[in-house]
DNA sequence: CTGAGTGCAAAACCTTTGCATGATA
DNA sequence: TATCATGCAAAGGTTTTGCACTCAG
């Protein structure tokens, strides 16, 4: 598909990604290396950002808001809960809610799960 | 907000829904209507579905294909797997599943936890 | 009657693609 | 040097908005 090659745009772009502690749009993301002063195309984020994915660096992720966020792949085991109104995420920790979905997943010939769960709710700010 | 008038449009939007029992996208509702017979405009489905979220009649949810989808909301528990490569998406059912999330949302203050718990994976076709 | 709902077209939006230029190995 | 990557602009797609018209209440 291509070499990959390594140019100091793609480095920022995973940079800045890295930095980012949830996931985040490209647009986002473009604005925020932009903002550190280095110049480079929105084209450029979405290339690096579909390489990463497509690598497995990152994680890609759908909300309702017409925007898809993208996230570093880590180890780490992160869960979250958002709110289907003000969009705003909360980290929490679940013991055994991770073995449960594995082996669901397992039972129906899925691998790779990720380890981003999320669930949709109202939070009480928006009750 | 308004004052809901009722019309055969939206009766036909909320009719086509109900008769999908998955998630379906405004674009293709739009296209099973019109094959129904009945004519009317996009911007309608658009402005009818937008009407049934607010209100809790439906659920969203967006895929990484650029479309949203929409779904009749249902007392039903639905989980689903979907594949993070072809977006395949199997039902399942995991007695328990439900009991952890609607405790971990409780303890952070969420409520109204969507009945759709989504776990994204890739599936055997795809691995 | 009155105003919310509709529909068409145009706008806005995010994302992808084409192509010439610039940079990497 | 030979490619690959970049960046701009334009295209592509979905969703939203403006506005005159229609219809439910």
């Amino acid at each position: 598909m291509s070499q990959r090659r390594t140019t100091w745009q793609k480095q920022a772009v995973q940079a800045a990604l890295e930095a980012q502690d949830g996931f985040i749009s490209a647009q986002e993301l473009h604005l925020a290396i932009l903002g550190t002063g280095k110049k480079l195309g929105l084209t450029t984020v979405y290339r690096a950002l579909t390489d990463m994915v497509e690598q497995g660096q990152a994680d890609s992720l759908a909300i309702t808001d017409g925007e898809m966020r993208f996230r570093i792949c880590t180890p780490e085991h992160h869960h979250h809960l958002i709110c289907r109104s003000c969009s705003k995420t909360v980290e929490f920790d679940l013991p055994g809610f991770e073995a449960l979905a594995s082996s669901v997943a397992k039972e129906n010939g899925f691998s790779e799960l990720s380890h981003e769960i999320e669930l949709f709710g109202i939070c009480s700010d928006c009750r």
